[in-house]
DNA sequence: ACAATAAACATGTAGATACATTTATTAATT
DNA sequence: AATTAATAAATGTATCTACATGTTTATTGT
């Protein structure tokens, strides 16, 4: 749906301005679809993007800074998120020989497990963008990372 | 700079699941830059999109529900956003006498003079999309439009 | 007209977020 | 070696968000 029809603005001030208010309000749109997929689980879109970072390191551990980093919104404090995650036992959390400063988080067992529920749902979600080819994703991608300089 | 890099992630699934990813992480980045626009004048992205709506009222009162249905994060509480612009006199709130269940919002002076002050700076963030050219913003644009279904 | 239902907004509350500060450890400097 | 600076993470706190509930006014049905 035309993003002026969703935000009932009739016109912007050039096509910049509108790409920009159209790349916050799709996020929004997928971030509370994703919260809705996730809901059941008890799990916010945050705390999946940390397992999802924590499964990619392969077993090796992550600290807490390098989480940090990798997040999709570094505003966010990955210290109590992880916290969270260790209440739920998806994670656990030792502190690192090298230097003590640092934390080891792994994602265990039960971590692995509930994201290989939620997997197929979020592909479900991602999927739903199959209106536009590979080829036109695959732009989009490249000027978004041009977008950002 | 390339996702991958930005989010030290090797492989996506595929370019949906990497497009997905790639809208979150720019409207992240959009948001912490526009934040930090904001900061001096005291006021917040949500705020100052209110603000902006209500001055696309041209100077017609605008309803709560109205303000909510058009802002670009759905999620949050039009009603308390309206009490800090209330508080900061940059509104003022009445309530609607053809229906005394609403109440009629509109931007003051003060918002509207606020506002001026702002714009350069947000044309100028806008502006940094110009590493793009106008045709490819459009059909980004249009390409997110269709994503939403 | 009266009761029941719905709509528009406000508010209460638990939990989450942003930002600054603090604590613990390591690295650098003198 | 002792002091200072820098780094990693945790914590304090005010604010914000999500969601449920409450309050007031309108609308609907009988």
């Amino acid at each position: 749906m035309k993003l002026e029809e969703e935000i009932k603005q009739k016109n912007f001030n050039n096509p910049y301005q509108r790409l920009s208010i159209n790349i916050l309000f799709t996020a929004s749109w997928i971030n509370i679809q994703t919260a809705r997929i996730l809901k059941p689980f008890t799990i916010t879109p945050q705390q999946y993007n940390v397992l999802r970072i924590l499964r990619g390191q392969n077993n090796k551990p992550a600290s807490v800074g390098l989480i940090q980093e990798r997040m999709l919104d570094k505003s966010s404090n990955a210290s109590r998120l992880i916290d969270k995650l260790l209440a739920k036992k998806l994670v656990d959390r030792n502190i690192c020989i090298e230097d003590r400063r640092q934390v080891d988080i792994r994602i265990i067992q039960k971590g692995l497990a509930l994201l290989q529920e939620i997997d197929p749902l979020i592909v479900e979600l991602d999927n739903q963008f199959k209106t536009i080819n590979e080829e036109q994703a695959k732009m989009m991608g490249d000027l978004l990372d041009q977008l950002r300089g």
